[in-house]
DNA sequence: TATGCGATATTCT
DNA sequence: GAATATCGCATAG
């Protein structure tokens, strides 16, 4: 599987998050290796009132003002983590939020640490890709374009077309269309209206 | 399928 | 004290 290139990876968050459609992220854990192909994401760009950089740089956020590749970790409702590839140049936040993934890679060890057996319960959403995934603050800043324990891959396959709405869950900058997501893929989140 | 609700911790006001 | 880039379960249709 080809490894992503940093030069590989869009300059602007919003083509970033429309790229990472149809790619590979990669796990390697002691369990072994996860894959997945992303079927969904949202772009937070610059000065998007609805993204975690818009308070300005502080400890918790920093990641999202690095370089285009590492990956944002951050911790909600007190129960899931979620996962982020930071976008643009260094002192810009902005980041494409990895909303789902098609299993396609160590299906038992997602499965084990999901705790469902269920294909489309084990990475359709946030908060379930970074359990499936292992994935927590301990991941935070870590590059998604150099060898590690998480990366980005090519595509296994060629991608379906691409569909774009509204973001999920977000209750500021709520009519912009910066939700991307692989049309018909059973394995995207939210309700049937925002997968078709 | 849709809606409603509780759980739970960190951050912000 | 309130809000949160969510999830799983319950219930209704």
């Amino acid at each position: 599987m080809r490894r992503l290139k940093r030069a590989d990876l869009s300059v602007d968050t919003a083509a970033l998050a429309r790229f990472l459609i149809g790619k590979t992220l990669v796990r390697d854990a002691a369990e072994g290796r996860t894959s997945g192909r992303i079927v969904e994401a949202e772009a937070y760009v610059a000065g998007d009132a609805s993204g975690h950089a818009y308070i300005g740089q502080v400890d918790r956020n920093r990641s999202l003002f690095l370089r285009r590749g590492p990956a944002y970790v951050y911790f909600i409702y007190g129960t899931h983590f979620c996962v982020n590839v930071s976008g643009e140049r260094p002192g810009i936040g902005a980041g494409v939020l990895l909303r789902a993934l098609e299993p396609i890679e160590g299906l038992a060890i997602m499965r084990a640490r999901r705790r469902t057996h269920r294909l489309t319960d084990l990475a359709r959403g946030p908060g379930r890709l970074a359990e499936a995934k292992k994935i927590d603050r301990g991941l935070d800043g870590i590059d998604l374009c150099s060898r590690g324990p998480l990366w980005l891959a090519g595509e296994v396959r060629s991608p379906l077309p691409v569909a774009t709405s509204v973001r999920i869950g977000i209750s500021k900058e709520t009519t912009r269309l910066l939700r991307f997501y692989e049309a018909g893929n059973p394995h995207v989140s939210g309700p049937l209206a925002l997968r078709k």
